[in-house]
DNA sequence: TCAAATCAGTAAATCGTTTTACTTAGGTTA
DNA sequence: TAACCTAAGTAAAACGATTTACTGATTTGA
């Protein structure tokens, strides 16, 4: 206001006539043993002064910062952006504030990140993306000790907090839903390189395959990029063989093969059952509505944000693994084959 | 390792033999004074101990942090992931590390944002949202002047540093194609309360519509819920009315508006010509191809990055208004009204 | 040869809080 | 009335870095 200088808590004890220390007490809440007369020249003295306290000197002294961080790889994918929401959703009525980071393929993200968190900017730490999360590990588990959940797409070590759907019982599952309705030739869009989650949903597809005694056909498996694009792309190539179904490794791709299927005019489910996987809120307005696994996505946020408060208030309990159901959802975008 | 402490900047001195002023030059690439010997200890000693400065420590003594926050309505709107993935890819390059900040209808997220932002932990920041803005802007920028960018949903106060489109042009042009196509009843999918950029595009439509001697009509304009669902809901109320055309308020909305046809066996274009505003990504996926009126995105997140260096840098500098220019993206959604 | 300049390095103040361990005055107890 | 509590408040240490202003030793210059 008049000074340059940002109003620190000396202003507010000056002001108020009264000692840091009172103030100090007050303003966090433990200052039962003085009176209402001097709470009161507190709290008017800091509004008057609209004082904030300093968020560094506070974290420096106090460990008592409440941000928590998630790493994901792309918030542009919805289902992503979702598990952000649904963490945030959970984190932020027990005190805690997530922060989300996004690596976007970006080098300087991770790097950015291990700095931040070695740093104890964050209280705990949930990680949902592949390379990063190995990375962050490896520099900061052996180390410090921050608390940290693994979910999704993270690199999962058996002795972590993990919190998991059943990837592979989920594969087979769905792949089960295409083969039981008389799908013999089934494509697949995977991404070029499997992260571990991905590899188990993949294997509940090939388990589904063995018990209708059929083996999914190599030539059929077209490697795309992650994302609607590595979708439409595949889709150019699926046409030209003789699959009837096709096997997305999630929605957002399974999005990309239904804009791919519609240039090439061709429809769904006439001409190709598709599914997907994960059940993203975009789903609803898909046209035809797609067969999908859903994710208890809310679930997921609840229970790593259990897990994780419960190892920052409690270090030394035992790691824990959570496994949660996910659901076929049977939409308009598959049917039998005639 | 061995102790509960972490490492702090006195180990990695002792271990060097050396003191800690000496360290702290170095590491901050301050040291071209002292031999290379000298170096060599201070990193061997930092890689041993695996140091890394505390982040609380070094926010509170120099000024010295990175961080920018910025501010979006909500994360789940591609439009606006899309904006803090813009902002993230201008900024990172210029040491600067954007942190997003989704404020989704929770308030105590607002309440924390200015918390954070008033006790000093973002450098400057970014406003896209509505509400939130105003609130942090009066709180914030009249006592501590911290600097800030307004940009799209923020309530826009001339005497600040703005990116904008020219909405209303934008809003005119998009409507005018409708209106050359023939098309006479036109229905309008709006939020229930509109933003100033909004309130600006929708004059832009007013304006449209006069120049062809035509009025809106009001029972034609829909409000809904912003989002795709608003989308679905106002597409059965349409079918109920003559519109031959139905401009949507944004790309996310129309999405909606494609959904609530196909339900209702409604063709595009054939029965209704739809347009949509933004030119998000996820419009490469919808069938048939959306037409928009494309946000220059990168761009946007180029300049309003610019705009906060400069003014964090520049305290004094005059306020600045940059304003971008859209263009028309004509999809296969809009035809000629036969 | 002696003052000045350079080199390599360091001690100590500082940032703004929180928190521990005190102080002082007044009131109780026996 | 002495010994002890309690209530209300405070002084000062601590957190871990950065940075300013020094120091002592060596080299340079005229």
């Amino acid at each position: 206001m008049k000074g340059n200088r940002k109003t620190t808590i000396r202003d507010v004890a000056n002001k108020a006539g009264i000692s840091v220390t009172t103030v100090s007490l007050i303003l966090n809440g433990k200052g039962e043993r003085f009176s209402e007369e001097t709470k009161e020249k507190v709290h008017k003295a800091q509004t008057e002064l609209d004082y904030y306290p300093d968020y560094y000197a506070r974290g420096l002294v106090g460990q008592r910062t409440n941000s928590i961080g998630i790493v994901i790889p792309d918030i542009m994918n919805p289902f992503f952006a979702s598990l952000g929401l649904s963490v945030e959703q959970a984190a932020i009525p027990k005190g805690y504030f997530p922060q989300i980071f996004s690596v976007n393929g970006f080098k300087e993200n991770i790097d950015y990140f291990i700095e931040q968190f070695a740093s104890g900017t964050q209280k705990g730490l949930i990680l949902a993306a592949p390379g990063a999360s190995k990375e962050i590990v490896d520099k900061l588990s052996t180390h410090n000790n921050i608390p940290m959940v693994l979910t999704d797409q993270a690199d999962l070590n058996i002795n972590d907090d993990r919190v998991l759907i059943d990837e592979e019982e989920s594969g087979e599952k769905i792949a089960e839903h295409i083969l039981s309705l008389g799908h013999k030739h089934v494509a697949f869009v995977i991404p070029e390189t499997l992260t571990m989650n991905l590899v188990k949903r993949f294997t509940g597809y090939e388990k589904a395959f063995e018990r209708y005694n059929l083996k999914i056909e190599k030539e059929l498996v077209f490697r795309a990029t992650f994302g609607p694009k590595g979708g439409v792309e595949a889709a150019h190539k699926i046409v030209q063989t003789n699959a009837t179904a096709i096997i997305a490794i999630n929605d957002d791709v399974a999005m990309g093969v239904y804009k791919g299927l519609n240039l090439l005019n061709k429809r769904i489910p006439e001409d190709y059952s598709v599914v997907g996987f994960d059940d993203i809120s975009l789903n609803k307005y898909l046209t035809p509505s797609l067969t999908t696994m859903a994710q208890p996505i809310n679930e997921i946020g609840e229970q790593v944000v259990g897990l994780l408060i419960n190892r920052i208030k409690n270090p030394s309990s035992a790691k824990k693994t959570i496994i949660l159901n996910t659901k076929l959802k049977i939409g308009d975008s598959t049917r039998e084959l005639i």
